[in-house]
DNA sequence: CATGAATGAGGCTTCATTCAT
DNA sequence: TATGAATGAAGCCTCATTCAT
């Protein structure tokens, strides 16, 4: 019997989360507007008032499926800046965790997320706190940095952090990946810490 | 009679300039699918039919105003590329041009574009020509300078070029300005140079 | 055996009426589109589907429900109607019942009944016997009256029948209450019966 | 040209009556949700858009209907009051204005108002001020003619109010007169008058 | 019997596009 | 050429009803 209830919660869950992925796509391939609850009802095998079973509004759709994958990604982010060694150093796990992030199926995610304004006002509420963690994040590493003399003192903080989403956006990222690919992932990222490193680092 | 056809068309293309104009700034205002024909014909002060007089579709409508300011940017851009100095002089002038473009009134057109998925697929036709074209110029002087040594050789090019971009994304940098307002522009264009091209710098 | 299925029986009627109840409150409370399915089943404390084993249709919970509420309402008026004296006593004997009757939970049934053109194509057909047999015991009484001198001969009897029923209908009765706090069902109840007997007393 | 204008500022108006006086219809048949926009384009014989051109929402279109229903009708129901006579007279003139006014065609919107619960929330707000008038004069009339003798001081005037409403309940009315075809208004309206004013004539 | 997840028809509303004037 | 009333396809969402468990 709690077999039985745990199977049923099992499939809804799993369910819930096809849902999520083909919304993802669709939002992906073409827009929060264009993607319409039939096709999702259709794509899933599903009928269209099946999906409002799971989801209310459309638009809860879209903020269910940003705030889970925000959610891992910023455990990821702080399980990265956790990691014992030198405010570079774990910065650079940081930047890893971020691009091997975005190298996998997520990164059709981040895209959409990162280019379509209309979604902002449906998902600032959600979004803003996770976001705004890791940006504090990333700001504490880069002044810790600074006071040891890793990095250059008189750039301001902020405009080093918006530069390390700047190089790292997943616009950027999946944009190059796709135009070259003989180029690895990992190559990609070495160049770009290079690049960024080197950018911010103190002079002697 | 000639006189006339000129005049008539003088007036044809100044009411275009402005439907576009309108259109410009409803975009930036509401985003692509918020924006009705009936506003702009509204605003613009004629009537929803004249409107189909000069564009067929509301797609042909955003289609002609991102390839008409991508061809005045490109066109300022070539210029900038044209000045004689070193090729990271060189380069600094672009940025600076693109910069400038960015904190005028056309930021408005740059930011809707970077942030609506929606109008990739309108978009992406007609404007992958001029978008080639700069980022050619810009690998071109690139690899001059990796040439005289200034620039690192051992970075692709692709990905200095993609990296000049991502650095100076009107997204990131039009968001810096709105939640720092006392930064200057200048101020923040003279941080992000100093990081992009610190970071490009060949070794010594 | 027989005894059990009594039982089952037995609990079946319960739950009928159980259902039943709930239908007339939420009916009063929301109306009857308003109204979901799923609401009563979730008041009752019951799956919807066992809603449909006791009711097949949401227009058949209604029907039932008006059925019933009436079938009692015209076993009260019978029983005054059959109290001995005058044809007048008799008749202000029904319109105390018929009074008492609105003036307790009922009222609530009646009030949605009168208040709602939608169930009128849903009821007509079950309702109509029991009203027309009220009517038609009403009508008796009246003519009765006119018989012995009490009551103006020369009124059409279903005029008077009409307006019996208009002077105390539920949808005047209860706003009247609602509207006024300080007058008491019974006093009322007095005033219309003066007005309304006066009117139709024959003339001297 | 000024014409012309008037033309179609006549022709919209033209339209417009005969939107409502569909929806009038329908409602009287169906009731306001089962009332769909679709049949009444269909009825109109326009587009299902065209309605929106004129109404925004569903419940505009019926609260509009109402609101221009009871204004004339609360037009002539001042013209009525204002006839020189004695209360009693002039109450008689009011009667008659609003039998005759419920014999023609709006008997249907009358009756639709009185019977149906959901409209009340819609209306409720254009709907008081004008029902309030009409109540607040007959109040004074009836006051008017308590001080005079010629009714009954000792009923409340609210109940005499109620009551004067209720006797001629469109509901009530269009009944009898369906289910009695032999009877005409004028002679329905003579007996109603006749109860009613008996009903409430102070006592000698 | 009881359940409640799944269905899908149907309703309101918007808006790009057309076309008669 | 300019107009703007009219169109109707398309989208979101609800909820009575069914049926496999």
């Amino acid at each position: 019997m709690a077999q039985s209830l745990s199977l049923k919660e099992r499939q809804r869950k799993e369910r819930e989360d096809l849902i999520l992925q083909v919304t993802q796509e669709i939002l992906f391939e073409q827009g929060y507007h264009q993607m319409s609850m039939d096709e999702i009802a259709s794509r899933v095998g599903i009928a269209k008032g099946t999906l409002y079973l799971h989801f209310q509004h459309k638009g809860d759709l879209v903020t269910e499926l940003f705030a889970r994958r925000l959610h891992s990604f910023q455990e990821m982010v702080e399980q990265a800046m956790a990691t014992p060694g030198s405010p570079r150093e774990r910065l650079v796990c940081v930047l890893d965790s971020m691009l091997l992030y975005l190298s996998d199926k997520y990164a059709h995610f981040m895209y959409a997320y990162h280019n379509n304004l209309e979604l902002a006002s449906l998902l600032q509420a959600k979004l803003s706190q996770p976001f705004t963690c890791i940006r504090q994040g990333i700001a504490t590493l880069l002044e810790e940095g600074k006071q040891v003399g890793e990095f250059e003192a008189s750039l301001p903080t902020f405009v080093m952090v918006q530069t390390f989403f700047s190089v790292l956006s997943p616009l950027a990222y999946t944009h190059v990946l796709r135009e070259n690919p003989q180029l690895t992932p990992e190559e990609l990222s070495g160049y770009l810490k290079r690049i960024y490193f080197q950018g911010i680092t103190a002079h002697r």
